[in-house]
DNA sequence: CGCGCTTGATCAATCGTTTGCGCAACCGGT
DNA sequence: ACCGGTTGCGCAAACGATTGATCAAGCGCG
């Protein structure tokens, strides 16, 4: 591999110049036909920086870690996306990580912040984490930024979860649904309770009277969304339309539904909240709000700079673009 | 960040002879007085060597890059585990690679191979992806490990997908079934030969005649497989049953068999191979034969620290544990 | 007592890059 | 011709870890 030596050898210059050169300090005093030459040595041979005399002089690898309970969840595809983009465009790269690997105080989490190899983390905390033991564990020994939830200490970045459950619910209700039961998050999870809150005040706002057992609190999980509905679903008074905090939830309860015999939307109509791919492939097609989390993921990367570059503390919301509704075929007007 | 500096100073050594005990080698000739105390120092100040140095010293990196071609794929899950396992139990960490960027080519990907940024690839090419063209952008400039298929100079590995396709048609095939559809993979692709050779031979050894009518190769995406099964189904003797190559596609073909109005298993049968949490929630729940992919991963990482220590360039096929049917609900004996 | 050998530990060079500083050469103005 | 000010470039010192070379003791032995 080419080095900078080896440019400026055959540049004809010293390693300083070259590397004045590369590194485009419109400062340096270094005349054009230099640069020039340097240039044309430097792709001639196929230079590249080398990563690690790099990264040791300048304390920084332009890494950032991005970790999230299960990459395979399709919800993070767009995340991902947008972390990626943002990263890129500001010459980082991104490490993908499982948390499952990642723990904080793992292994590996102990190799990445430890032995420096990361400038930053962006954390998408498991549902059910330890926000103080996760400030300890991460914020602590580096510049971090949460998603969806905050931590002491470290800057976070959220979509407005609340505007999102409250659409998915005011779109049922406007299709004339008045019992509508609410397949929801993890009690402790702030986006669970950002979620349920969306959808009660959509029921208040219709002067639809709440009944908390409408409410489950089960997860966000294909499972969980299944063993919601299946509480709702066994009611003495049965919902005829359930919103899922989480599209994952929402296939659980199109499984639970089917199980049951209850054809959707004919029987039961179905909204969830967050939009995937997979969400097409379902039968039916589920009808979704969107949420902008691929702006979430560019967010977080912008904000995580901040704080590398010694900025302080923020939290942030991601307005725009708002949740929207994606209407497919499993919501519709219920049976009277 | 402590450095070996620090646990020096706080354990009155040099640095030498600090990275000598910490670097565990057992032929220096320390005291043992002297390592205690090295390693208490080095304990209390938290120390973890610096990355850079270390790899700007070493020319290596201890990262290896996987790099599949869709990291949101439930199927990756497994193989992502492997190598992740592998990697770890070798001292290594895993980068994960998501985007078009990082497909070779891709300028993320002159980054880390550029820069030096990792030590080797596992890669697994996209399917029609040009092997001529993937040995020259990815395997003459960094230690390469293709999985599913070979390309020229680089070392290799694959799962049985012929026994694999065998196995899931001999099902069928035991079930009652005489008139049974292939959805397979893209054409050129090698996977997609050998699964489709396994169904074929398997009929071979049934004494059924194969209509090539019955073979599709359309991919092995979700609408890949709708498309098939709309094309199968489409025949005017209808198979019974259809083998589908991949589990995503199999999802695709259980959609377009309910948009038809066909129940399944009563009115077709539907094997998938691979095997994936999204399979246990389909509807009905995916019968599939399980590939060993997790020792797919495994055994990627194993050969590519082969190669990157100058091992010759090897191929090897998985075949432990064998692909092995798991039975769910999609397939039963035919009707009448 | 001196020699060779082993043991325990330090010195210093090295990896590739960046960057503050110094040193010529050259400029225009007196 | 002299001089302050620029311009163009190279020298050399970091960054943190590893490792061959080196060196001072200590020991056994004749």
């Amino acid at each position: 591999m080419a080095k900078l030596s080896d440019v400026a050898a055959r540049a004809g210059v010293s390693v300083s110049a070259v590397s004045r050169v590369l590194s485009g300090d419109p400062a340096a005093r270094v005349s054009e036909a230099t640069r020039d030459r340097v240039r044309k040595a430097a792709a001639e041979v196929g230079y590249h920086p080398n990563f690690a005399g790099r990264a040791l002089k300048l304390a920084r690898t332009d890494v950032i870690a991005l970790i999230v309970p299960d990459v395979t969840n399709a919800l993070f595809t767009e995340l991902t996306r947008g972390v990626e983009d943002e990263a890129v465009a500001r010459g980082c790269v991104m490490l993908l990580a499982r948390s499952e690997d990642m723990q904080p105080g793992g292994p590996m989490f102990d190799r990445l912040v430890g032995e420096g190899r990361v400038d930053g983390i962006v954390l998408q905390p498991r549902d059910g984490a330890d926000p103080q033991e996760l400030a300890r564990t991460v914020g602590e020994r580096a510049p971090l930024v949460t998603i969806h939830q905050r931590i002491p200490g470290a800057s976070s970045v959220v979509v407005p979860d609340e505007l999102a459950a409250r659409r998915a619910t005011e779109h049922l209700i406007a299709l004339g649904h008045r019992r509508i039961g609410f397949a929801g998050g993890l009690a402790g999870s702030p986006t669970a309770q950002r979620r349920a809150d969306g959808h009660l005040e959509a029921l208040l706002r219709a002067g639809i009277a709440a009944a908390p057992e409408l409410v489950t609190w089960r997860g966000y999980r294909e499972s969980d969304g299944r063993a919601s509905a299946a509480e709702l679903l066994a009611l003495p008074q049965r919902p005829t339309a359930i919103v899922a905090a989480n599209v994952n939830a929402a296939i659980g309860v199109l499984a639970q539904a089917r199980a049951q015999g209850l054809a959707v939307p004919r029987d039961l109509s179905v909204v969830a909240i967050h939009d995937a791919w997979t969400a097409e492939h379902t039968w039916p097609p589920l009808t979704c709000v969107r949420m902008p989390l691929y702006e979430l993921g560019r967010t977080a990367v912008a904000t995580l700079a901040e704080i590398v570059d010694g900025g302080a503390v923020v939290h942030r919301s991601v307005d725009d673009p708002e949740p929207v509704l994606v209407g497919r075929e499993s919501a519709a007007a219920p049976r009277n």
